[in-house]
DNA sequence: GCTAGATTGTTGACTACTCAAGTATAGCTG
DNA sequence: CAGCTATACTTGAGTAGTCAACAATCTAGC
């Protein structure tokens, strides 16, 4: 039955499917590359990065972890095991909270934050060459605009900013 | 040392930072969305759903596997373990080379096809709704050819078209 | 103040990959 | 045609996450 008079359906959504498969692919290139980057010069893999970047910037250097799900788009199992690894490496430590005995949060260490100014360094300088190789700087607003309408729980997510 | 003045580079690169992670958050959400409704509805993963799609538009709709990998941005092993459950499900089956014992091809069986159409359904309209809810046509347009210049070794990826 | 239900977090079993090493075949070069 | 290197694929071991079941704690309604 192939090559036949091609039906309808599949057609007329174009644009959506080619944003969607675009992305996929992009992602799937980009992760890929500033991972393997990240990987290599820090042992830090884009999730650890993005764990200490957001600890980092909150009050008091703290997060529950259900925040930190919440913000990573992973769930609560995930973040467990995920500062496990951070734990081990001496990056993040766990602290109770006065008043709620169920939450420990995740802190930042001093090495922490020595690492994510080190990997800071080089993967800042990483992503801006891939995309400023392509893009110029109203297409990169358009391109992050058209991004943030998309779904994502988290809404405060656009500032990358590294506090010192 | 927190909150001191902070120091120039990692805020000068904004606009490429906030791409990425408007890009990493939208891939996330989204990924997690459509995977878990192709999963539930059909059990396909959208890894899955694609092999099923590129095999279908294939030549004899068959191809390579390293040609697969090339495509879906995976490894070689990954594609061989991803094909195992396809051939499992009897969606693909192999088919040796005449030309070159080495490789082994990838067939896309009734059953897959069959399979492919139903879940092309119910995926294109989801993948639809959830764009065509936040872009105009234009918006949309423009999301995929700014998209489509990030880096990704297929570069005839954005012709999503299911033939009968 | 007790109980029902919601929230926070961890764990065990699984999945979907990756990487490194290995096998087999192809094809070129002298 | 002998030997080398490159290509196609598979396999074992490891990693990073998921989901479902669980324990502990909090909160609101009666």
């Amino acid at each position: 039955m192939s090559r036949q008079v091609l039906r309808g359906q599949a057609f007329r959504e174009r644009p959506s499917l080619n944003a969607w498969v675009s992305l996929l692919r992009a992602h799937a290139a980009l992760t890929r590359t500033l991972s393997a980057e990240l990987v290599h010069a820090h042992g830090l893999t884009i999730n650890d990065y993005e764990v200490l970047l957001h600890l980092a910037r909150a009050d008091d250097h703290r997060l529950r972890r259900v925040d930190l799900a919440e913000r990573l788009l992973l769930t609560a199992s995930g973040i467990t095991r995920l500062l496990d690894g951070l734990e081990r490496a001496g990056y993040v430590c766990k602290a109770q909270c006065d008043s709620d005995a169920r939450v420990t949060y995740a802190v930042i260490t001093d090495a922490g934050f020595t690492k994510l100014h080190e990997a800071s360094d080089t993967h800042l300088a990483s992503i801006r060459g891939l995309f400023e190789e392509r893009f110029s700087g109203a297409e990169l607003d358009t391109l992050g605009e058209l991004l943030g309408r998309l779904p994502s729980t988290a809404p405060d997510a656009t500032d990358c900013s590294v506090p010192d």
